[in-house]
DNA sequence: CGCGCAATTGATTGATGTCAATTGGAGTGG
DNA sequence: CCACTCCAATTGACATCAATCAATTGCGCG
């Protein structure tokens, strides 16, 4: 398996088992690599693309921009997410999806996936799978948004990040690396920056976690999960054949 | 085709052909049908449902309730969507669904969903796609959330709504049946009862719409789109290969 | 007529946004 | 090494939006 792909296989492998033979499929997959800078657009919005991203480092994110100039991430990505894949049957991106730091992104041609999904029916439901993900995290936000006080927002979401994070290796223990801007943060839970600052704040003084901007430590797991009244279910990561 | 299943594939319909045999390949599904009283569940949290349900009549949302004994309804549902279809992969529901009003739908077993998706990978595609745009549809809910005032986001939803009527034929006009309680749309829009109240008035003062409880009412469709930013994009209510 | 649910209103509190500085640190050129 | 600049983080003061609490109204129904 080329290294591109480890990070989707992992993913993938983290919700079903993949005989070698899809291994070989995936792996065969052509792809166009290129590398992004923090702000750069890697799909824009209205656009038709031909093709899908897998994220191979750095974290990215969907937005939606308004009128007035501010803009909504309504979710984040990291490396081993196929972040566009549903612009496959979407054909016209609803949103664009930026760069929150440098990042590499593998891009696959839409048909050479459709052939992966007919040679393999089991591929193909994965991906689906990985899109229905997708929604469900997106679920979980606007439960956080609509519901949830600022705080216990970002403290569900910094849960999540580390078990998604978990998942493609990227952590160590309880701590990662996080290098986005507090601005981002701000538009990842539809806070205003200043509020944002005074929110990380509070999490801070509570014991919960540190970050210093570029590396994030949950000080007190346990405490943050029952805070943020966190429950992993929506993140699917059981093994089972889908 | 059974009556049960014309609002399911004028849904499917609305962005791609269904051929003869398709339709009939879904007209043959077999459907348990059932009756709902407002308030009910359809499906429950954390269940792991072996069938997916199709609403047939009346509506339905998704809801996550947080330990406080709040609630947010994260996506509403209508006569024609298969709210739960994404419970074929997802094995375990993160959410409930619950009736808003009196409703019926049809329960249709994942083992026969899956023949018919062997038997033809475009009605399964069509199905992913109809996944795919949910995920679609609670992408501008949280950017209304996030970042829209609460009147606005108000008439993004009724926007929304007439489009996603209009595709299954439950629309009269600018106008279409909408016996929602305020209580409900308080927590489909994260906002407080009280709040909501004042919204909905805001939205009539400027007479953009008309609601008395049961028939909602556009009444300057045009300026209703233009302050809410409404693109319909996103709903994919275009006709193309899929 | 009276009950009960839903809608509405008023008054108040609390959370969040906005505006305007200020601080701190990394890089840059002299 | 030191000023200087720039960007991001932080702080304070204040305005605005939304939640909460507590009535009150309106309507359908027995």
């Amino acid at each position: 398996m080329t290294e591109e792909f480890c990070a989707l296989a992992r993913t993938l492998e983290r919700r079903d088992v993949l005989s070698g033979e899809e291994q070989q499929l995936l792996s065969q997959l052509p792809a166009r690599k290129r590398r992004f800078a923090a702000g750069e657009e890697l799909v824009a919005e209205h656009a038709e693309p031909s093709e899908s991203c897998l994220i191979l480092s750095g974290f990215v994110a969907r937005a939606q921009f308004l009128a007035d100039g501010s803009r909504q991430l309504t979710a984040i990505h990291l490396p081993g997410d196929f972040v566009d894949l549903h612009a496959l049957l979407l054909k016209v991106m609803d949103h664009s999806v930026v760069a929150l730091t440098s990042c590499e992104a593998a891009f696959v041609p839409h048909n050479s996936l459709v052939a992966v999904i007919e040679a393999s029916p089991h591929v193909g439901r994965l991906l689906w799978l990985s899109t229905v993900i997708d929604g469900a995290i997106e679920r979980a936000c606007v439960t956080s948004l609509g519901r949830r006080a600022a705080a216990k927002h970002l403290a569900h979401l910094i849960s999540e990040l580390l078990l998604r994070l978990e998942t493609v290796g990227l952590t160590r223990g309880n701590s990662f690396d996080f290098p986005l801007k507090q601005a981002d943060v701000a538009d990842l839970i539809g806070l205003s920056l200043v509020h944002t600052n005074r929110t990380i704040q509070e999490l801070r003084s509570q014991g919960l976690i540190r970050w210093d901007g570029r590396v994030m430590t949950i000080t007190d797991l346990a405490q943050l999960h029952k805070y943020a009244e966190f429950d992993p279910t929506y993140l699917n990561l059981v093994k089972r054949p889908r």
